[in-house]
DNA sequence: CTTTAAAATGTAAACGCTTAACTCTTAAAA
DNA sequence: TTTTAAGAGTTAAGCGTTTACATTTTAAAG
């Protein structure tokens, strides 16, 4: 382990003071161009790199976000993450990732989180008590949750409005012919699923459909394939499905189609989210598509409003997103 | 943005000095018993947490090890950064994401890693160049190949014994009667892929098998797709694809599906990877499976040992895995 | 009731940086 | 020429910790 190269060092190398070499890495600083490109060199030839830590410590700034989330394996979330990454890279911000080992993010990740003195947090398929953003409030961290929200809500949020989705879903099932629906829902703590189940209720109910049966398929494949047995077993005339998200449908589909069904010939599925996947041919999945790149984008802008003291009251973002339409749904009319 | 509360706060508020409310918050410190309880209860009364940042500048230890990753869809790397994660926690480590661009990590990248003064550095699916592991070596940073290695070999690894599955894989399908073999590659700038496909050759070759016709795939799903459909128009009599991962083998499938050929009858698909959706029904793939958890219990003891300075030589450690044998390779005996 | 060692606490010096305050140049304005 | 001001550079004060060292307290031993 060599030593650290640091300011002082170049600034004797380079003759000058330790302030001049700050001074030369920070864009805004009054200096010659000539000494700074002496310090410039001198740094190079010493392989210096300004230290993030100790200027944190001073500044104040770790330029550090956290990510919290969940369910890296369902394929939605490396996408969100991959796209936040590219985001907060663009701005000058690095990630600290915490994949949260519960439903609901625990105290000690929280605790990480702020000794780590991170300027902000982004939420994604995690839960977070009031509890937990009130600690993050009283050390002046930024949240923002993504997908998801609070009801006492003291946070920003950027939501798919999984409300409307769910009824246009209905509605589309509904014109396309199908009366005997059922739902596949994800954990009943979830804003996303409630939301989604909730619109979709409504729409059938208004058009005098009472009777919706449902499972819980927790949001992952095993669950979907499991949730769509117990639903045909007790259900046989279900014409379609709607799935919570997509690799619920996924799971559905595959039994389904283990069971002797034909989609969408015998049964419609129609999912949630849009994952790359639904585009490949076994499933070819007509689904819900999020806007993930405006989410993101507003999520990030909404961020780096509330560290910049830019932002007064916390904000909620609704955005729509559209049908994507392939092959998992007949028109029965 | 509420003040930040420091352990000089938590001091006076106890009526101590600020060296012990650091003391308290030590495993090793020799402090009285009493007199920790009352500032860990002045602690908590203020919502006081160590700042990690401060800490790290003195100790010269930031507990933060990057993670680099590149193709963070391919559901193989979640897997693995969930693991990674998993482990890192237990050791008390944060994980500083980085979502590499490019195939080669970036020089800014590096420069990022280096200025966070992250303890060490676990390199997953991107190259790194000499120059990188140099300057990491400068720095006293470890870094750790997973599933990588890099020729000039300066660096720890810990690497799944692609030649000999390559091998084994031929044989298994020379075994099972096959004897018009293709190859979808990754990319050849990957050691994985490369050794993969040297040890299948190998087999193949000492076997009397000379042509074997082989795309290059990008370790993609749409690689994969496209790679079969030019091997098939121009060799039509293939019975048998080994695909250098699995989403390759996913693409592929789909693609031999569509053009009308019966997966395993008219030919069998042999994946690498066994990535969750390999046991998904419509793919039911044979494939290779990296002993995952062994790896990164190995690549986390390599990381650790280095940092500890436990470690005179950087290390190499293979691993084998096993064949698992699914429905997507039929035995033409 | 000393004496002595051990344990507990306090004091103060770093760690590597940024930045306010100050000093010294240099050149433009008077 | 003198005055003034802007620009460039330096000095030094922190940021919130840990930890070596000094000092005080406590407990054990004589």
């Amino acid at each position: 382990m060599n030593k650290k190269v640091t300011a002082m060092d170049v600034a004797r190398l380079a003759g000058v003071s330790q302030s001049s070499v700050s001074r030369a890495f920070s864009k805004s600083a009054s200096i010659s161009n000539k000494k700074r490109k002496m310090i410039l060199d001198a740094a190079e030839k010493l392989g210096y790199q300004p230290n993030a830590i100790a200027r944190g410590l001073i500044t104040n700034q770790s330029r550090i976000i956290g990510i919290v989330m969940r369910d890296v394996q369902n394929p939605f979330y490396p996408e969100v993450l991959e796209k936040f990454y590219s985001r907060l890279s663009e701005e000058g911000y690095q990630i600290m990732f915490i994949n949260s080992q519960n439903d609901e993010v625990q105290e000690y990740e929280v605790s990480q989180l702020i000794e780590y003195s991170v300027e902000g947090v982004i939420i994604t398929d995690a839960l977070l008590t009031s509890a937990a953003v009130q600690k993050f409030n009283r050390n002046g961290i930024s949240v923002v949750l993504f997908n998801r929200y609070i009801s006492d809500s003291m946070s920003n949020a950027v939501i798919c409005n999984n409300f409307s989705a769910g009824q246009r879903i209905g509605q589309y099932l509904l014109d396309t012919g199908h009366r005997q629906l059922g739902f596949i829902s994800g954990p009943s703590n979830t804003s996303t699923s409630l939301e989604r189940s909730r619109g979709f209720i409504d729409t059938l109910q208004k058009h005098g459909i009472e009777s919706i049966p449902m499972e819980d398929g927790g949001f992952t494949y095993e669950g979907g394939f499991a949730a769509a047995e117990k639903l045909m077993k007790h259900h046989a005339k279900i014409d379609a499905l709607f799935c919570a998200n997509d690799v619920m449908a996924f799971g559905a589909m595959d039994y389904l189609n283990t069971a002797g069904y034909r989609i969408p010939e015998d049964i419609s599925v129609i999912g949630f989210d849009n994952v790359k996947m639904a585009d490949w041919s076994p499933y070819a999945l007509t689904t819900w598509q999020q806007p993930v790149d405006e989410m993101i984008q507003q999520a990030v802008k909404l961020m780096l409003d509330d560290i910049n003291g830019q932002q007064e009251e916390p904000e909620m973002n609704f955005v729509d997103g559209c049908l994507i339409e392939r092959a998992s749904v007949k028109n029965r009319r």
